[in-house]
DNA sequence: GCAACACAATACCTTGAAGGTATGGAGGTT
DNA sequence: AACCTCCATACCTTCAAGGTATTGTGTTGC
């Protein structure tokens, strides 16, 4: 059996009259005759009574009519959903996320995509930078977001946006007096570093602009991710740089300061990190909606923007 | 799209393996590529990643091949019922009874063939011989009961039982005291008949009868139905010839007496009646199980076997 | 009652697509 | 570098779907 025989079925069905049901199918008389003959036989059963006037449906005819409109309609929305899936519109999408990265962006990103495509199911897992890498090669994500990657043979990276660098001080510490604050002030001052783990990372980053600004950073405490960072800054440990996302995060007694004089490359990247050989429309939908993101991020935020936001976290 | 490139398309997915799928399928390794290609190009989405150990399927190709599977179970199931409906094992008969056709034999047929046929549903319809009649040309039913039935150039006929014939008298009535009574003893006593409507009927039995025995009965009433009949002769109306299928039926104060020295033609058939031309399945199996249950009625119930019944309807 | 009609079925031919054989080409392995 | 394992392509064969012409069988209309 075929899905040509249901056609056909049906229309000889609905016509009651195979001459009228073949012009319907544009096609002649005695082929679509042979057809229903052949689906009876193999079938082995009677679908119609032929009477002087027509094709009449059997009780079986009747039943396997239903059950033909049923296959028709199942078929169709099969491929249907399909395409869909095929156009990156339905589907699941797994995400790593690093573990203050859901503060600031993503979950904004996050969430125009899954406007855009409310048909595929976003699955969030945290995961270190060597857990993502790990991850990405077995499949088991799709994408991740991290920061300071370097280039590797078979994953690429996409900028999802470029953040500032703030310092984030306790209030009772000297430095909070300071509308904005310069490199060479953070000399002296006990600093907490993030996050341990695989090099290079953002501590890097930072040991580099303290040398540049001509001191070694006097290290108070390394921790694994930002949030205990700003919270051991709360807790007086010492002064923290962040990118400007973890203002997100508000702890009492903690306020975060402006870099001013800073240099051209005292900004932190965040970027999308997936296989270079992944060709999941759901992937290359996603990376569409990143770059018109961060197209927009970057326009609608131009120099001074910043200015306007309330550094203090408050309580 | 066809169910063969579905057939084809789960096969390749299962074996990951267009080689191996092909020897799977009976078939050689290019036609199947071509028919998948074909599937992919029809859709306009690509099911399989190409890698150089064989066919991954991509996410879309996953929802497809659940979908695909989907499909294979629905047309086995849509074929497989049809099939049954074809044998008269799944569908539906609308049969007409008449008013009092659902006392005695009736019944426990009906009990019988839905036992043998579970699937079948049994539609009941309570029509008069005419409304049968009627009811059959236009295919609203598919076999009626009846009694008494002229034979129609359209319609054929089944024999289902033949009964004896009982009189229905009112225990204070003087003919309550014999054992049994014979059709003379008929004579003089008012008599209820029925029923009422298209000749020829039940009515023209007793008459006929009555003659034959040299006396005209004295009609005290004529009514619609058996049921009605009996009622009548419980309050004392006369008494009433009736099909022993009726003493299922208990009134106070009405006892049945059988006749003796009864004629041969002094039984009463009961007959289902059905279109001659009529061709479904489920009728023909019904027809078998009357048969069979008319044969085992005939032998179970041999000459003699009524006289152990109790005729008193009882309280 | 005969002719005309309407419908499905049959006979025979044509064509297109599914299937087969042989071979190419790309990526990975020993 | 040679070989192996895949899938893809080229080209041929065959079978079945579709077309045309015709038959056969009831029904209708004059």
């Amino acid at each position: 059996m075929d899905l040509r025989h249901l056609r056909y079925f049906i229309a000889v069905a609905e016509e009651e009259n195979i001459g009228r049901a073949a012009a319907r199918l544009h096609i002649s008389q005695p082929p679509l005759t042979r057809q229903i003959q052949q689906l009876e036989e193999e079938l082995g059963v009677r679908l119609f009574t032929r009477t002087p006037r027509g094709m009449e449906l059997t009780q079986a005819g009747e039943l396997f009519l239903e059950e033909a409109r049923n296959i028709r309609s199942v078929v169709e929305q099969a491929t249907e959903r399909t395409q869909r899936a095929g156009q990156g519109k339905l589907g699941r999408l797994d995400i790593a996320i690093f573990g203050s990265g859901i503060l600031g962006i993503i979950p904004r990103l996050l969430l125009a995509f899954r406007t855009a495509y409310p048909e595929v199911k976003i699955v969030l897992h945290t995961m270190t930078k060597a857990e993502q890498i790990e991850a990405l090669r077995q499949r088991r994500i799709t994408l991740g977001f991290n920061r300071m990657l370097a280039p590797l043979p078979d994953l690429a990276t996409e900028l999802v946006a470029t953040e500032q660098l703030l310092v984030a001080i306790n209030e009772s510490h000297p430095l909070a007096r300071e509308e904005s604050v310069s490199f060479p002030m953070l000399a002296e001052h006990p600093m907490v570093l993030f996050p341990t783990g695989a090099r290079p990372n953002f501590i890097d980053k930072v040991m580099r602009l303290c040398e540049e600004a001509g001191f070694v950073p006097q290290v108070s405490q390394e921790v694994g991710d930002a949030v205990t960072g700003v919270a051991l800054v709360a807790g007086g440990f010492g002064i923290c740089l962040v990118p400007e996302s973890v203002t997100a995060l508000t702890l009492p007694g903690v306020v975060f300061r402006p870099l001013h004089d800073t240099p051209p490359n005292c900004r932190i990247d965040l970027s999308c990190l997936y296989r270079a050989d992944d060709q999941s429309p759901i992937l290359t939908e996603f990376l569409e909606t990143v770059r018109a993101f961060h197209g927009a991020h970057v326009a609608g935020h131009s120099p001074g923007i910043q200015t306007e936001t309330v550094w203090d976290a408050g309580i």
